[in-house]
DNA sequence: ATCCGCCAGCTTGGCAACAAGATAGATTTA
DNA sequence: TAAATCTATCTTGTTGCCAAGCTGGCGGAT
């Protein structure tokens, strides 16, 4: 299993260094085979293992090749600035996308951060996020109807979370503590990410209030692809 | 492909559901193959990289485990306090180890945020940081002979860097921006770190500056086992 | 009765042969 | 000549078989 991950290593460095280019065919199963020394199938599941991680792709009959990776975008976690505006500040052709709408089934933990009560109606709503065509991250919010009372009729059409808020009758918010954490996309999230299973995703979790009244206006976690983004805090 | 994804999902839920408990035997490959009709390699490939997340633990004559996962600490991001001291508040058994110590080859990023020149020789420390035995951090610095004349001497001996800056005649420290990204460990970060290549490392790079000259003190370079901790910032 | 060795049957691990897809060039055909 | 087809050869993908390792039970020797 060494040999595998030696040879991940060796290969993820290469193509980093640029001795392979986006697009540019690498060595066949066989040539590397003969050059490490090593079975056909220790490089076959090295390949497997970087096609996983969004290195490279593979087709049959023809070759490996190199993807071409997505830029690291440099991204200001920190103030309660909407994502929108953090985007537009940066200079990226951005924009929001609103893939799902739902009520959800009770959950404990989203409830309990909601201080709503078992009864209460909860909604999810989740915005996809893209940058020059490229999606880059999952914004889901969990927000009760006890709170908006129209929620679920203003649900679907809501892209921008904060202006919807303000339409309300907010007018300013702060964040609780945000929770940072790393985890892998699931089946869904792949498909919505356009991201392979191993591309670690980073999950900032926290909450939304408002500042006059300290009424949780929402739940949030967003959940940003690593390989496109580099955070300042 | 897909249907490996599809299996590896099923597995991690079922594991983080408790279905099946640490060091409790998994299906075999064969059962497996048989109750989801598909071929054994498919069950294979999942296993295996089941086995490079860290989930489970395979022996070859004797079947596949559930490897113990850590627990994940929450660890406070923020601030300008040290490591260990971040440990103590948590009530952790924390200790720190000097692991590596030598003068670095010129890296012109390091050499640039350091504010020295080429001419400069700046020294690596590096120390592991472990929690209840269990290696869940290597903290790197870099620090230049023009700031700390007596660096190669004292180098070995470190294992709290703040407490040799204040030897130094240093009293109060300023963080830089601090720039998060997310990273896979290397052969020998994976050997010190005790886990296996698809941990995903959470990298925390910052400067060190003293609070009253400004002076550029080291480069930290923070790598972080994502599954042992959540972070609050 | 107790111990030891053997063997059958399970497990994961590895490999070689084959299948399938793509391509380039030679060859055939209109 | 130009288009179509065949073929050799390369690529990745799949499969089935056997090796290697472990366990438990059976049976014979002590």
């Amino acid at each position: 299993m060494s040999e595998k991950m030696l040879l991940v290593d060796e290969l993820i460095t290469q193509i980093k260094e640029g001795k392979y280019k986006p697009n540019e065919k690498l060595p066949s199963e066989n040539e590397l085979a003969d050059q490490y020394r090593i079975p056909r199938m220790v490089v076959r599941k090295a390949y497997e293992q970087l096609q996983d991680l969004g290195f490279i792709f593979s087709k049959q009959g023809r070759g490996s090749y190199v993807q071409n990776r997505k830029q690291q975008i440099p991204l200001i976690l920190t103030g309660n600035i909407s994502f929108s505006e953090k985007m537009n500040e940066l200079g990226f052709d951005f924009r929001s996308q609103n893939v799902c709408f739902e009520k959800i089934t009770y959950e404990s933990d989203i409830y309990h951060s909601l201080k709503v009560n078992l009864q209460d109606e909860v909604y999810r709503i989740s915005r996809l996020r893209i940058v020059d065509g490229c999606p880059i991250a999952l914004h889901t919010s969990y927000a009760a109807k006890s709170v908006f009372p129209q929620i679920d009729r203003d649900g679907p059409g809501i892209t921008s979370i904060f202006h919807y808020y303000k339409t309300q009758g907010y007018k300013e918010f702060t964040s609780g503590q945000s929770q940072l954490s790393v985890v892998f996309p699931n089946e869904s999230e792949r498909k919505i990410l356009q991201c392979s299973n191993l591309i670690p995703l980073l999950l900032l979790e926290s909450l939304c209030m408002d500042k006059e009244t300290g009424t949780v206006l929402e739940v949030s976690r967003i959940k940003y692809r690593s390989d496109c983004f580099t955070y300042l805090i």
